[in-house]
DNA sequence: TGCAAAATTGAACAATGTTCATTAAATTTG
DNA sequence: CAAATTTAATGAACATTGTTCAATTTTGCA
């Protein structure tokens, strides 16, 4: 009982692991079931010994990259202090991240979820990523007395929405051209959303 | 000569005509050459004949529904005066028309433009359009004083970054869940964007 | 009307996702 | 250990979609 398990484990991972390097290296566009059989040293009719479909294949990768993404920004940020100003940094190695890993910004944020969607509720922790990742430093802004609960949610959801606004545009459609304008717009929208209020 | 071209332009409409039918009805996914052929009344193979690519058709799409959405806006904000609650009322109206729509915010953000990103510029409308839509209004806000050229360039990218953002997750993911939460925190987040700043 | 040019078309090919019956391997059992 | 049975792996085959092309049909006109 327990063998066959890990063993089947093992056959669904050389999958996974051949799905995420197609997805950091060629993108999407290259992820198909035969590149992936290839890579993973199988014939493409196995996969669906071992998934549902391409989709559920995929899918597994996208929480794989997010425990990813929250380590790598963990190990960046560890020593900073809490508050306005480390909401920035997390928010910088969020975006570096899908600009150096453009094939997992597009299954984050473009791909749809064909059957994923009743199953499992992963676009709700798509939505959430970023929030999650900043949670400590809000809290500790509003006890802190530094931004309200209301002006809190205001910039969490004008992070969220202007992080993946801008690298829609610049992943998907090279607006702005080049990376120091899409940093220096980044950084300029950064430092408006967490000023310290004046009201 | 001159009937050529008319009789060689019709036709090319009726493949336009019967694409754009299907990305407001059906939306991306069920465009493809056949689907088209058979709504314009020819064989698949047609289309060969007045188009490079299926690509270059829809793409002949954006640009028809950008100025179908640039018209029906201007239509709604007509009798406004100039100013930042008329910037607050032409996004409003620009995200309304891609929630009706969501096969054109798929065309205008989503599509990855193939062969088209050299030959044309489209990419950078799409970029500028929300701009350009404001424009009236941006210039009024200068010249009054009510924003500083700075403040506009930022808010400007706000709006555009902000509004692309939260109808990707929406439209997309389903986040947030109704259309009630979707108008609530958009128009939360047009009232702190826009609202006149305390300096 | 008859012919040359133009327009239209279905057949055919490639890429991709998926299913399924067959084959190969492994495990159990006598 | 060998036969039988269960499990895993696979290629053949089909569907869908984009695309090309040679053949056919239609059109324009001398």
């Amino acid at each position: 009982m327990e063998r066959k398990e890990i063993q089947e484990q093992r056959v669904r991972n050389y999958f996974i692991e051949a799905a995420k390097n197609l997805l950091k290296g060629e993108g999407l566009k290259s992820v198909n079931v035969r590149s992936v059989a290839e890579q993973a040293g199988y014939s493409y009719a196995t996969l669906y010994n071992y998934f549902k479909d391409l989709n559920e294949l995929i899918f597994i990768c996208v929480k794989d990259f997010q425990d990813e993404t929250e380590i790598i920004i963990g190990q960046k940020i560890k020593d900073r202090n809490l508050g306005a100003e480390r909401i920035k940094a997390i928010t910088k190695e969020y975006a570096s991240y899908f600009v150096e890993y453009p094939g997992v910004f597009e299954l984050f944020f473009i791909e749809r979820m064909g059957s994923m969607n009743n199953r499992t509720n992963i676009t709700g922790l798509i939505y959430d990523f970023l929030d999650r990742l900043c949670d400590e430093d809000w809290n500790y802004c509003r006890e802190q007395g530094i931004f309200t609960q209301d002006q809190i949610e205001i910039k969490k959801d004008q992070l969220k929405y202007s992080v993946t606004g801008i690298l829609l545009f610049y992943l998907h459609r090279l607006q702005p051209e080049d990376y120091h304008e899409f940093v220096k717009i980044s950084d300029r929208q950064l430092d408006d959303i967490l000023k310290i209020s004046e009201l």
